[in-house]
DNA sequence: CCAGTGATCAGG
DNA sequence: CTGATCACTGGA
């Protein structure tokens, strides 16, 4: 399989949410070990407008990464423990990203960072290049369903609202 | 229900 | 510098 390229990454975030379910997540470990994951939920944040994106602060060390081109990552710690992984998405001054929620078996945002053993070094690593973290091409699905976002009360009813989670159907029936 | 845990950002 | 907040999880 290939790895998905620069076009995929530069679509908007609710597109690129949607069409990264399916597709296979890569990460080679320090100690040499490759895994495989199935992307099986994501949520999208999308541009300054967006209350709940990050980036509606405008932009600041912390969001600087959003503002590229498609294809990079976006880390951050939340409550002093977990790491999130996002992938940053649409083309350059356009700030989006994609959380990764869940892959394969590994449901939840802080589990998927723990898994995965996200740090601040993955900030804006390059899923084109990098050598240790990497997402391939897949079939699309089309078997999901469409969520309110997790955790964003704050961001005020219009973006409270947007459905903007996706979740491979399967993994649902497989979670819990 | 609620505590843990620390980076980040707005405000002095 | 201070302090509030936080795209969360796991254990009562």
């Amino acid at each position: 399989m290939n790895r998905l390229n620069a076009h995929f990454y530069q679509q908007d975030a609710v597109t690129v949410a949607e069409k990264l379910l399916g597709k296979i997540l890569i990460r080679v470990f320090d100690d040499g070990t490759t895994k495989r994951y199935r992307i099986t939920e994501t949520e999208a944040y999308l541009g300054e407008e967006d209350k709940a994106c990050h980036a509606s602060k405008g932009r600041t060390a912390r969001t600087d990464i959003m503002y590229s081109d498609g294809g990079k990552i976006y880390v951050y710690l939340i409550y002093g423990m977990y790491w999130m992984l996002n992938v940053v998405t649409g083309t350059e001054n356009h700030p989006q990203a994609v959380l990764i929620r869940g892959i394969s078996r590994i449901i939840g945002s802080g589990k998927v960072g723990r898994e995965l053993k996200i740090d601040k070094s993955f900030y804006g690593e390059d899923l084109l290049s990098s050598d240790r973290i990497w997402i391939e091409d897949a079939p699309d699905e089309s078997d999901f369903s469409t969520a309110l976002r997790i955790g964003i009360d704050y961001a005020g009813e219009e973006w409270r609202d947007k459905a903007w989670r996706f979740i491979l159907k399967q993994e649902q029936n497989q979670a819990k």
